[in-house]
DNA sequence: GCAACGCTGTCAGCGTTTTGTAATTTGTTT
DNA sequence: AAACAAATTACAAAACGCTGACAGCGTTGC
């Protein structure tokens, strides 16, 4: 995990560093503003703390800067006093914590993974088989990026299986997971479903094994 | 937006109470430790606000049951003066922010409202989609750059949503997440709401997922 | 105090979509 | 060829969400 510091007091400049770098983050730590805004615009870090008592340069416009260019990445910012409307500018330019000096490096660690772990957990819920895209967050299919409008029960079907792509999936199994009233009886809801979905996404996605139930293959290449 | 309160002091609680619910949060407040927990087990919270001084009960043992039971939600940690170590095994406990009694209640509604955007990962206090722009801080929504008029249960269905953004939030939760009386029974009340909001706004803003609930989709454009 | 107004939830009607069933066809296995 | 599983088609009932009207309620202004 690499994160970047920015502290222009070598003193603490070295201390958060060891601090960091014994919690078992790869540190990338300077004291020139600029160095680091470039820095954080152009490497990817987990995180960074961001002291605001920068000389020559606002740390408060590093951040903006930041955001503006579309980095997400959470930051710990230090403030100087316990000045209350700093702290809450400092939030609003889009800092995720901030920690009034002077503090307890342990305490700087512990924060820092704070925000870290808020901000993963984020990941992107999307699984790919050949040219189809399931979001699972979205709950949107597509193919080749264009969305596929799908009903609800079609939907489920679907994302039952990309889920479990490369296992059969015994057509019981589904029909139990599709959440109706229809599970119990002998009924062919489920080959019907299968048909009209067919008829929405490429036909090549979903397999019949015939006697067992549906598969869909996991090829997956990369990406 | 919906948020828990657990402090047993009755005057803060109140005071804190007053301040989230005048800065359009949905709360529901007890001083009861045990009440608390099982509130923040059993429903659906933006966050938490919770006092580590409560009488018969640990505040970090609640925390961590509810880390333990899944919640995500973000929790805000009141902590007595001064008490670092207690600070720091709150945040290592799961908590993701701090705030040392006494403190002003701007300051924590600055927190929660910064610690609710880091969890639904966004880092500044404004959130746009396509034309139209949520500044949570001025609970105010503008569409290119024009204010709009939204009465307050329009105002919190929008911003939960659109705080939500890319996520298909279910009707029940949106329900939950605005106003008391409302999220019991069956009532199609919210979906009156968002057809006044969509006149109010670009209809496109708001997707319907039928049968799950609705979308503002988070197609995020630069900025 | 009274009238006007805005907010909010309920309700009933409407059009659309969804969905299971049944009937029929296609395809595979033996 | 018979037997069976699966695919397809058509259909009608049910579910779902949208809308306009309305009533209760609290607030504001005169």
């Amino acid at each position: 995990m690499r994160v970047l510091v920015i502290e222009d007091d070598v003193r603490l400049r070295a201390d958060v560093s060891a601090a960091l770098e014994a919690a078992g983050f790869v540190v990338d730590a300077t004291g020139d503003g600029e160095e680091g805004l470039h820095l954080g615009e152009n490497e990817v870090y987990a995180a960074a703390v961001l002291d605001l008592g920068l000389p020559g340069i606002d740390g408060l416009a590093i951040l903006k800067r930041w955001r503006v260019a579309g980095k997400q990445m959470p930051v710990l910012v230090l403030t100087a006093r316990g000045l209350w409307s700093e702290r809450v500018e400092g939030i609003d330019a889009g800092a995720d914590d901030y920690l009034p000096k002077p503090f307890r490096v342990e305490e700087l660690v512990a924060r820092l993974r704070a925000i870290i772990r808020r901000s993963v957990g984020h990941a992107s819920s999307v699984v790919s088989v050949g040219e189809t895209e399931l979001d699972t967050r979205q709950m949107k299919v597509s193919v080749r990026g264009v969305p596929v409008a799908l009903s609800p029960q079609e939907y489920r079907l679907v994302a039952y299986l990309m889920l479990n792509k490369g296992r059969v999936v015994p057509q019981q199994e589904l029909a139990e997971h599709l959440q109706s009233v229809l599970f119990q009886r002998e009924s062919n809801a489920v080959e019907v479903l299968i048909a009209r979905v067919r008829r929405k996404l490429p036909n090549a996605l979903i397999d019949t094994r015939r006697g067992f139930g549906y598969l869909v293959v996991d090829r997956d290449n990369s990406k």
